[in-house]
DNA sequence: GTCTATATTCGGATAGAC
DNA sequence: GTCTATCCGAATATAGAC
């Protein structure tokens, strides 16, 4: 019973230590998704969180500085799986190709999880801002896209903004009206494929009105 | 000072009683949506509400059952905004340019108030669900819009699911990214442009397919 | 690191007098 | 219809013992 010696009682590893810590962490994080996904993200109460975890609620403050802190590693961790969601998908060769593939794949991931979705890409957290760290993930898969359309020759921001909104669109459509369907999820080539001929269409249009301003004004000089 | 009759006092007629209250209704309701630009739509509380109207907290009970229901009252009232919106708009003889006209509109309304688009396309209140007469709004405005599209040729479910995405995603983008600006609204003839080349092209593919078919098949015969 | 106990704040809603 | 007074609930966060 009484312990002769104190001391192999504190001497576990650090690395034990640590290890049994980021596991509770990680188990905090995970309830938290399942009590989000049951009340809505501004419905997790850190009393039902601790209860879930098995622990009295101000102890929640040992692996959390504040429910804020929380909603950045739960914003954190969502970007993650968006980036191993892309990083895993094998694109094809073809650009284009390619840049549908990513669309679908990012329409299906929003409708896979919608509170993950409203996380990531609404603000539905009054006062809630990520970190600059978490924030980076953020940007970082931005920067992913950006790249693709690049490779499919789509350098113009103007371009950018406008397929953005194409595939906000769908998500949000999905997410709104179709949670956990594919009402618009099966749209995702279409309207990558109405994007391209957009484009196409547009370079044609420049090209003819380039064409006629210069047999019109000068044969073949450069144009004022 | 002391009336000797008491009657004239309150034989003030019903209308205008009525007149007093729906001034001041309108008064709290205007009061609620400055709140809402301030705080945020959840961030509406009636303690502030009350103060800006010079009234006591419980007296706002005399006019709204419930915060819900005074939501349901902002519901209604943003409906009704765009409703007159394109009421007024004076739409083009050609159905096509008629509709981009509605899409510039529709995307011009939400980045002109944000929060008002908010409480009509999103879900920021948890719980918050609109009451069916105001409900009836927000459909009459959808049907509005499919109306324009029939009218413009096109009638297949899957084409107009397409075409909400991509008026959804405009207006998303611009409300998130630059709200009060312009940066997608201006988009909007283009994409409506997009839009119908996208149908017309796939007409286009789908007679050539039926025409396929016909000659190698049969030669006039009906298909299969 | 976990606990008990509590501070603190704030919210919507109700009772009942006038 | 408006008021004062109050209820009731819920939430995050902190203090301090162990």
């Amino acid at each position: 019973m009484t312990p002769v010696h104190t001391e192999p009682v504190h001497t576990e590893p650090v690395d034990r230590r640590a290890q049994r810590r980021a596991a509770k962490r990680a188990q905090i994080l995970a309830a938290a998704w399942t009590l989000a996904h049951r009340e809505g993200l501004a419905g997790i109460s850190l009393r039902d969180l601790a209860d879930l975890v098995e622990l009295r609620q101000p102890s929640l403050y040992a692996y959390f500085e504040s429910k804020h802190d929380l909603y950045d590693a739960m914003f954190a961790e969502g970007n993650r799986q968006l980036l191993a969601r892309v990083a895993e998908l094998e694109l094809s060769q073809d650009p284009r190709t390619a840049t549908k593939e990513m669309v679908r794949a990012l329409v299906q991931f929003s409708t896979d999880d919608i509170v993950r979705y409203q996380l990531l890409f609404q603000r539905p957290i009054p006062g809630f801002e990520p970190s600059v760290a978490s924030y980076a993930l953020a940007v970082e898969f931005f920067e992913f896209g950006r790249a693709r359309l690049v490779a499919a020759g789509v350098t113009d921001p103007e371009d950018f903004d406008v397929f953005t909104a194409l595939v906000a669109g769908l998500a949000d459509q999905q997410v709104a009206n179709d949670p956990g369907g594919d009402r618009w999820v099966r749209h995702s080539e279409r309207v990558g494929d109405m994007f391209f001929a957009d484009i196409d269409r547009r370079r044609r249009a420049a090209q003819r009105d380039a064409q006629r301003t210069t047999t019109r004004s000068d044969a073949k000089g450069a144009s004022a």
